[in-house]
RNA sequence: GGGCCUGUAGCUCAGACGGUUAGAGCACUGUGCUGAUAACGCAGGGGUCAGUGGUUCGAGUCCACUCAGGCCCA
């Protein structure tokens, strides 16, 4: 017996009941062990970042993971299963510093680096353990650490990082102190996730960096960069440019540069006596401080123009957006003719701005910058060397001095008289007052553009002038890359990464030219940030200011090796600030002493690595073999393309040349509902754990794989709804269905089943069923699990869920709807059929919907597990798996696949589909039966006449006859298959068109029926069309009630006479279906025999009745069926059946 | 300015290889069926397949250009 299944599911409760299932009898550990040293499929997960909770979105991309896991673990591979967590860098400095209420940097160094850092990795900890309960409630299998021991660690970090512990591993205890435990997370001897923080993570991109500088593409480069003036960093190109622009307004200015004659004196206009300047324009006012240079463009046209008192140079396209009222023209002139003009900088009185200019015997200048446009301000652009990326280009080039203005929390330098002290963002209005002041301010201007911001606090970023280190991406050669010799390609590691994108697959196919578009433009990968959580980067610069050589360090071996003082301050630490900054080395160079680089690295550089860092590849190269290459890596594309995807191949390029994973899956954007980004203060945020709560995470996972993965997703509840209605409720039915049936039927009981082989096998213990419609689910099945495999086999899951939901409508509405009959009188060959395709269906659902899946199979399969729900049968057949997840990938038995058969039945439900449009048109219900239907099919009477019964019973017939006499009923339209004439004819196809359109049509009809070539004479020459040459449409002749299927050529006529006995039969019909509701609403079970009485005036209806008593009763299980009125405690019910008033009452038998 | 993607019914989306009269789900309307079905069947309204040009016997599909939207890079 099965356990009895609920129609109306909680599949949400069920869900908690399938994880505690797989908890109690460790079903994912089973599952691993059994596949141990099988051939192996290596999947190298891209880290979360442990920084908060999962969002709805993250379990979108974990699906993925999950499937393709579970497909390729049900198939019997070897996997590793390893989770990872992103855990150094920015983000979480950012909201340790949040919740610690820190401001700035400063904060940061009170309460000391050692505490700071140690303070985050507590938050690591602690959301990598909610994390890994969420991705558990996902049902993603994967090696977990037991989100108790996460936080356990947490708090002994908080207590006394350096204090002993022993904890369980998978080789055994292992004691060290907590810092260490926790820096060897993820290791072999600890398993579990891998954390980016690991000892051995940071490590390897030491020798990383190491073999880069080796290959001289390390450096450290003075550029003005975006920074962040409240993190106290510079931000890379990498941050900036998705999550870093906002639409922000600014007050804008135009001012005036006063020109200067050669004397250092006011310029005087020679016509009008009046002061000449230049106007300028600038979003950055606090940049003006800084003034070098105002650049033109020389081959633009300018112009000179009278205004109250001021004659004013400006760009000739400019003017009307620049100028503010009347203004009168003096002049055009080009661009060039304006270079080398001396003028007056608007603070040439700051200190600094005199001594800069001095030491460089240097004043203000016109300068040619081909840049230069005439669309936004005046057409002449004030230039800070110190404070634009684009500015210290042109210092370099015309060897212009540079002011750098801001200490790196965004504070004025000595130096800069009122200004110092100041912050950046808030002196816009003393800096105007001081333009206004001078004489030099011509008119503000509110000014909306896009200006960038951090990418994590959102403060408006600043250009300073910084210090950085970089790798080297290597020259952009002015060729095409197949003509590039080998010695170019070795100089440059952007072309070396190029060749090993070409190697792998990219899914979307797009993928591989966003990357090498990426590649392309790339500028040096900036890899150092002033910060305090992170990468310590290993390099060691002499402190001999005369040396100032610097060294990479590419192992803790190295370190020790070098280390000339500090290192038993740095012993028994991870390699991270303030204790790595302790050790000292000799400078190789000059013997002098070398420290560290307070800097740490981008955070990129730590999930980048991974593909080495988790394989051992420092400690057990044959390990790492076997596992590398990744089979797959899988993440969403926006950011990834140009961070992990590109850091990834970074460090496989660098340090193999070797592409680190063969196949990369991406997919887009998860929006809510409304097709907008998630926004909590748009109310269409979701939560993973609301969304999981509410939606159930196997709905989650359907809405997930159904969809087209290149396409943004739009995300919400009316949609989890709709797909649940969609496939996993009918599921449920077909299961729920299977269950009552199966559990009332005498003659079966599992024992004669099998779950894992068709019912008709060619095993003579199995018992086979000839029953046609047993054949043909067994045979879509089949086709099913051929599809399903191909699709998945190629990363396509939309396509293998459509399949799977064709495949359940095939089942529910017309495998079960036509056999209920069978089913009610408990046929064996039929259950033993369900069971088979229900069980099977069950498995194939498993990797893609694992608890539904786990729900029905352990109900069908498996002996009862106590406490579950759901729980199992008593009598499970030996030998079956604990869990779906165990049984193995479904081979499909193609021998099964009865082409013929599938073609038949398609043929017939076209056939029923005309038939109920038929009684529609003719408005006579199914529920009343009719004589005949008369079909017409050419060539195909055969198939017709193997479903007869079928089409008739679902369409309430007698007989379905093959028509006669078609000419009367139809007319025939000839059509040539394209396909295949086209290419035969080319030309001279639409010749061919013609005669076939003039031949007989029913001449032709009669050949190709009997499968005889049709002869045609086109443009002279005689021509013969094969049967499969041509397609016969059968349209009915107008005035006849009947349907047609051009398509398929098939007209259907319904013989409408209603005869005084099928109306009787009709309402006898009606009467049962009558009493089915009664015994429903009575709340009867179905197996309850009933006794039954009715009372009616109508004398047809009585006479009905009367006719089809016996049939009556053995419909509704009634024991009894008289005329007679309602007997005591008898549930009653009276009803218009077509016109007659009818009093029925039903009571339970025995009861 | 350059690269990539998208544009098909009111909405969300399918439409390998070019091939007959372009489909589904949701929503709406009508109708029917139901002792598995919070379902389902049938029918109906709704489409210049973004536009223009080209290749071809034949274009939603291939090519070019244009327009609109998105992502990425300057």
């Amino acid at each position: 017996m099965f356990h009895p299944v609920s129609s109306k599911p909680d599949f949400v409760a069920q869900e908690h009941d399938v994880l505690d299932l797989w908890a109690r009898t460790d079903a994912f550990r089973t599952l691993w062990a059994m596949n141990k040293g099988n051939k192996r499929w290596s999947f190298v997960d891209g880290p979360i970042t442990a920084n908060g909770p999962m969002g709805v979105h993250h379990a979108w991309g974990r699906t993925y993971k999950d499937l393709y896991q579970r497909f390729y673990a049900m198939q019997g591979f070897d996997e590793r299963y390893q989770n990872g967590f992103d855990c150094q860098g920015l983000w979480v400095e950012v909201l340790v510093e949040k919740e610690k209420g820190f401001t700035s940097k400063r904060d940061i160094e009170r309460m000391g680096l050692a505490d700071f850092v140690n303070t985050c990795k507590q938050r690591v900890l602690n959301f990598a353990a909610i994390q890994t309960e969420q991705s558990i409630r996902l049902g993603y299998w994967m090696d977990w650490n037991d989100p108790a021991q996460l936080r356990w660690l947490r708090d002994k970090l908080e207590e006394d990082p350096s204090q002993v512990i022993t904890v369980e591993g998978p080789q055994g205890p292992v004691t060290d102190s907590v810092e260490q435990i926790v820096g060897r997370l993820g290791l072999p001897e600890l398993g579990g996730s891998y954390f980016t923080f690991s000892n051995e993570n940071n490590y390897l991109i030491w020798r990383f960096l190491k073999k880069c500088w080796e290959k001289g593409w390390l450096y450290e480069g003075t550029d003005v960069m975006p920074w962040c003036d409240r993190c106290g960093t510079g931000i890379s190109q990498h941050e900036i440019v998705t999550d870093g622009y906002e639409e922000l307004t600014h007050t804008s200015v135009y001012l005036r540069f006063p020109l200067l004659d050669e004397a250092g004196q006011q310029r005087l206009d020679a016509e009008t006596g009046l002061p000449e300047a230049l106007l300028v324009w600038t979003t950055t006012p606090w940049t003006l401080t800084s003034n070098v240079a105002a650049a033109v463009g020389p081959e633009l046209d300018y112009i000179k123009v009278q205004q109250d008192g001021w004659v004013y140079y400006l760009a000739k396209g400019a003017a009307k957006r620049a100028l503010a009222g009347r203004y009168t023209l003096l002049a055009e002139l080009k661009g060039a003719e304006l270079l080398g003009w001396a003028y007056a900088g608007p603070f040439d009185e700051l200190p600094t701005v005199q001594a800069v200019f001095q030491k460089a015997g240097y004043s203000h200048t016109v300068i040619a910058w081909k840049e230069v446009g005439e669309e936004e301000g005046a057409g002449i652009v004030h230039i800070a060397p110190g404070c634009g990326a684009e500015d210290f280009q042109l210092s370099k080039q015309y060897g212009l001095p540079v002011i750098a203005p801001l200490d790196e929390a965004g504070i004025y330098l000595e130096g800069f008289a009122w200004l110092t002290g100041q912050n950046v963002h808030d002196v816009a209005a003393s800096i105007f007052g001081s333009l206004q002041d001078k004489a030099l301010l011509y008119r503000l201007e509110e000014y909306t553009h896009r200006y960038p911001v951090c990418w994590r606090c959102k403060t408006e970023l600043i250009f300073r002038l910084v210090d950085e280190w970089f790798i080297s991406m290597g020259e952009v050669y002015d060729k095409p890359r197949e003509e590039l010799t080998a010695e170019e390609v070795d100089r440059s590691l952007r072309y070396q990464i190029m060749e090993v994108v070409d190697q792998i697959r990219w899914i979307p196919s797009f993928g591989r030219e966003r990357e090498l578009d990426w590649l392309r433009n790339m500028h040096d990968w900036m890899i150092s940030k002033k910060r305090y959580w992170g990468l310590a980067l290993p390099i060691w610069v002499c402190e001999d200011p005369a040396c100032r050589h610097f060294h990479l360090v590419g192992s803790e071996h190295e370190l020790k090796e070098l280390a000339v003082e500090g290192w038993e301050r740095f012993e028994g630490h991870t390699p991270h600030r303030p204790y790595v900054d302790a050790v000292k080395i000799a400078c190789p160079q000059c013997g002098g002493r070398a420290s560290r680089i307070a800097d740490v690295g981008n955070p990129w550089l730590d999930a980048g690595i991974v593909t080495f860092s988790t394989l051992s590849y420092r400690n057990d190269r044959s390990y790492w073999e076997k596992w590398f290459p990744a089979d797959l890596i899988s993440e969403s594309f926006p950011g990834q393309f140009r961070n992990w995807f590109y850091s990834v191949l970074a460090m496989g390029t660098v340090l193999e040349r070797r592409p680190p994973f063969l196949t990369n899956f991406s997919y887009a954007t998860l929006l809510g509902e409304d097709g907008r980004a998630m926004h909590k203060s748009w109310g269409n945020m979701l939560d993973f754990h609301d969304g999981a709560e509410r939606i159930g995470v196997d709905v989650m996972r359907w809405m997930f794989l159904h969809h087209k993965p290149e396409q943004n997703l739009l995300f919400g509840f009316h949609r989890a709804d709709e797909t649940r209605r969609r496939f996993h409720i009918p599921l449920w039915n077909v299961y729920s269905f299977f269950v009552t049936y199966a559990n009332l039927a005498p003659a079966w009981s599992v024992e004669r089943a099998t779950w894992s082989a068709p019912p008709h096998s060619a095993d003579p213990d199995v018992q086979s069923s000839d029953h046609f419609l047993d054949r043909w689910i067994v045979a879509r099945m089949q086709q099913l699990i051929e599809l399903v495999t191909q699709r998945l086999t190629d990363y396509d899951s939309e396509s293998a869920t459509v399949a799977c939901e064709a495949f359940l409508d095939d089942l529910s509405n017309w495998y079960v709807r036509r056999n209920r009959r069978r089913f009610w009188e408990g046929d064996p060959a039929a259950l033993d059929t369900l069971y088979y395709v229900l069980v099977t269906f069950a498995r194939l659902l498993a990797p893609m919907m694992p608890f539904v899946s786990e729900t029905i199979y352990q109900n069908l399969v498996v002996e009862g597990l106590e406490g579950l729900s759901v729980p199992g049968r008593t009598d499970s057949p030996d030998g079956a798996p604990v869990s779906v997840h165990h049984t193995g990938w479904p081979t499909a038995d193609r021998s099964l696949i009865d082409e013929q058969l599938l073609a038949d039945m398609d043929l017939a439900r076209a056939v029923v589909s005309l038939g109920h449009a038929d009684r529609v048109a003719a408005e006579i219900k199914v529920r009343q039966p009719l004589a005949d239907i008369q079909v017409v099919a050419a060539g195909k009477a055969q198939s017709l006449a193997r479903f007869a019964d079928v089409i008739a019973d679902e369409l309430n017939v007698k007989r379905v006859e093959l028509a006669g006499g078609e000419a009367e009923l139809v007319q025939y339209r000839i059509l040539p298959v394209n396909k295949t004439l086209g290419p035969r004819f080319g030309k001279e196809f639409p010749a061919v068109r013609q005669a076939l359109s003039a031949a007989d049509p029913y001449a032709v009809a009669a050949a190709v029926a009997a499968g005889q070539p049709v002869a045609l004479t086109v443009n002279g020459q005689p021509v013969a069309l094969g049967p499969e040459d041509l397609l016969v449409q059968a349209e009915p002749r107008p005035g006849l009630q009947v349907t047609n299927d051009p398509q398929r050529g098939i007209v259907v006529a319904l013989n409408t006479v209603i005869t005084p006995a099928l109306k009787a039969e009709g309402l006898a019909r009606e009467v049962v279906r009558t009493i089915q509701q009664m015994r429903k609403d009575a709340g009867f079970e179905v197996s309850d025999r009933i006794h039954t009485t009715y009372q009616t005036e109508d004398a047809g209806l009585a006479e009905a009745i009367e006719l089809h008593a016996a049939a009556i009763r053995q419909e509704t299980l009634s024991l009894s069926l008289d005329a007679a009125g309602p007997a005591a405690g008898a549930y009653v019910a009276t009803v218009d059946l077509d016109g007659a008033g009818v009093t029925m009452a039903v009571r339970r038998a025995g009861g």
